[in-house]
DNA sequence: CTTGGTTTCTC
DNA sequence: AGAAACCAA
């Protein structure tokens, strides 16, 4: 009987997994995952996301007991090593997994393919995440979409339907792990533990919970997701994100019964529930964007798909980004939404607009920062949606914002929080100021701030940058931003330079030191128990007391929590990731990895190239569902020609040019 | 039907 | 910010 390994990652559940599927078809099961978080770079996840992980890991371990096995778990730091591992010590000889699009699965993925290939093992996989792999919606001409609609469109008038979701295996043959024993997998540290344990009050993770989410949502909030889906003060949206990113819910499946709900609502000629789902699906497009924008060019979560923004002179001032951070900008839906996603992991979808907006366009701080601090605190950071996000904020994509566009706060917040409810709510120093001035109490008068007990620049700051300032500041440095990239440009035409120091690497703004993952392991070692795994600064104010008071506080973090909560509080700390130890760096051989990965020029170099395209020209419309089924993955080979300056221009050229155009005009 | 002034939406 | 959709005469 056939051993196989599954190999278990962004997709904890039993149901619709194609992976485990194909195992449980071929005999007998080792289901497994791999712990192996420094190999994502500088994207260690965070406190949240690994709280989640936990529990997510092991409801689906309970899920595989029911059906006749257990999940193997390993820490690693080389993945494809401990698969190697694994498959000796069990005996098996296939290994069936679920496609992942980020940069970092792309690269080890294929490489994990290559090796156990050699060894002789059998490798295939699947779709798990989509409704259809990156490679299967181009254009009429075969290349792939540069704005999101033309993407969608096809998506939604493809010749073929996404896949329905498969019901979970009856039962498992387990294979005997009585060889492989489990590593014990830690996922907090005990500082973090108690913050965590906040996180349950709110959030139920796992695939059960997760179906019941999304019948929760599709049965309510759905129907009046179109009217609903702007206000930052109501909990309308599906709180799905999480649940999607672990995989431990299909998109499939939620595509199907998005569509079985619109089709009734269509019968019952109700048009509101019909443009709901509409709208809805459009969002769970964006994901299926993110994976394709992420496969077709692997390096959009740290260059700027149009490359002129590697010129933009950004301001690297750490004291703009830690009050952006602890939401003290002076901006109050700013600050409102800073302190809930410190206080939760969690924002609504326009207030990440709002925040990343202000960030990019009136701090002007490097996109890559806010990114990372997304990254570090989100219970749903995903890699691929956040660099979806970010450059689309940032203006770097064609389909983008503009880039001289800044966000008015003070605007947003009347639409999006008409009433104020959701600044009060997050900023209790601003409480008792009326509606009126509650987005721009510097506008107040010196009454009302005095009734309302609010001394602007003591207990609330002034707006750190006014957006008149923030407006002029952008211009010139969208015009020196112009300038350089015609300097460059001469350059190059003027030939014999090329190249010359102005590889896209060198003009990469590090982040900042309390950011960095890779402390030395003195600087670990001396840090006291209260601080490590917290960003020293972000000690941001209780809801329950004034801003003096917490930051007195602040020595006794985590014993206040309980008495937070009990006010409705679900405050907790932001998670570093510091917590890397810096020999888990090290390959066995004491070969060092180098740490830059992901970072800098380091992050292999690859052109892509679909196997579909190039497969034999046999594969005519009766092989496709095989091809699909058999899961065609796409094959990267390292390449000396980078993703380089051209590459960049060939992108340019093919897309529709309207930013472009108005890009050019603005210098 | 136009027309001009709103509101809405942008991934 | 600017286009498109909407709406009130």
């Amino acid at each position: 009987m056939t051993i196989s390994v599954v190999w278990f990652r962004r997709d904890l559940r039993v149901e619709d997994n194609p992976a485990l599927a194909a195992g449980v078809r071929s005999g007998k099961v080792i289901a497994l995952f791999i712990w192996a978080p420094e190999e994502e770079g500088h994207y260690y996840p965070g406190r949240v996301s690994r709280w989640w992980l936990n529990q997510s890991l092991s409801l689906l371990n309970s899920s595989l007991q029911n059906l006749g096995t257990t999940l193997l778990t390993k820490r690693s730091s080389d993945s494809v090593l401990s698969l190697l591992h694994v498959i000796k010590s069990t005996a098996a000889t296939h290994l069936f997994f679920n496609h992942l699009y980020d940069p970092f699965s792309l690269v080890r993925d294929h490489r994990a393919k290559e090796i156990l290939t050699e060894n002789g093992i059998v490798v295939r996989s699947f779709n798990a995440d989509l409704l259809y792999e990156p490679w299967e919606v181009v254009d009429d001409e075969g290349q792939p979409f540069n704005t999101f609609s033309s993407f969608w469109d096809r998506c939604l008038s493809m010749p073929y339907d996404p896949q329905p979701p498969q019901l979970p295996p009856k039962r498992i043959i387990s294979g005997d792990l009585s060889r492989c024993p489990s590593d014990t997998l830690v996922f907090e540290n005990d500082s973090e533990r108690g913050s965590n344990a906040l996180l349950a009050r709110a959030w139920s993770p796992g695939w059960s919970n997760a179906n019941k989410t999304l019948t929760t949502f599709i049965n309510g909030p759905l129907l009046d997701y179109s009217t609903n889906r702007r206000k930052a003060d109501t909990a309308t949206t599906s709180f799905l994100s999480p649940h999607l990113h672990f995989g431990e819910l299909s998109v499939r499946k939620v595509f199907h019964q998005l569509r079985t709900k619109q089709i009734l609502w269509a019968n019952e000629g109700n048009q509101a529930g019909e443009e709901s789902v509409n709208l809805f699906l459009k969002s769970i497009g964006l994901r299926e964007y993110s994976r394709y924008m992420s496969f077709n060019h692997p390096y959009s979560h740290e260059r700027p798909l149009l490359g002129h923004l590697k010129f933009f002179p950004w301001v690297v001032d750490e004291s703009y980004f830690k009050a952006w951070r602890q939401g003290r900008t002076g901006y109050p839906l700013v600050d409102a939404g800073m302190r809930e996603l410190w206080a939760t992991g969690w924002l609504h979808d326009r207030i990440r607009v709002v925040v990343s907006s202000f960030f990019v366009k009136v701090l002007q701080l490097p996109w890559r920062w806010g990114m990372k601090y997304f990254w570090d605190t989100l219970l749903d950071a995903d890699l691929e949606s956040d660099a979806l996000g970010w450059q689309y904020i940032s203006g770097t994509l064609p389909d983008s914002r503009q880039f001289d566009r800044i966000d008015n706060p003070q605007i947003d917040g009347y639409s999006f929080d008409p009433n104020g409810e959701y600044v009060r709510r997050w900023l209790p120093e601003l409480a008792r100021l009326p509606t009126e001035w509650i987005h721009q109490p510097w506008d107040a008068p010196e009454y009302v701030l005095q009734a309302a007990g609010i001394e602007l620049g003591s207990n609330y700051p002034l707006p750190i940058v006014t957006i008149n300032a923030a407006k002029s500041r952008l211009q010139e440095a969208l015009s020196h931003m112009w300038q350089q990239e015609a300097n460059s440009r001469a350059i190059r035409e003027n030939g014999t330079e090329e190249g010359l120091g102005d590889s896209f690497e060198d003009t990469l703004i590090a982040f900042p030191q309390d950011m960095q993952m890779e402390l030395d392991e003195e600087t670990v070692r001396n840090r006291t128990t209260a601080t490590v795994g917290h960003y020293e600064d972000q000690m941001v104010p209780s809801m329950t007391t004034s801003l003096l008071r917490v930051e007195e506080d602040q020595e006794e973090e985590s014993s206040s929590d309980e008495r937070n909560l009990a006010h409705n509080n679900t405050r907790a700390q932001v998670p570093t990731n510091n917590i890397l130890n810096r020999e888990l760096l090290q390959e066995p051989n004491g070969q060092e990895l180098d740490q830059d990965f992901g970072m800098q020029s380091v992050l292999p170099q690859f052109n892509i190239q679909i196997a579909l395209r190039n497969a034999p020209a046999e594969s005519s419309s009766s092989s496709r569902s095989r091809e699909r089924e058999s899961g065609v993955v796409p094959v990267w080979s390292p390449a000396n020609s980078s993703y380089s300056v051209s590459e960049d221009n060939s992108y340019l050229q093919r897309h529709p040019q309207i930013n472009w155009r108005q890009l050019s005009q603005t210098g």
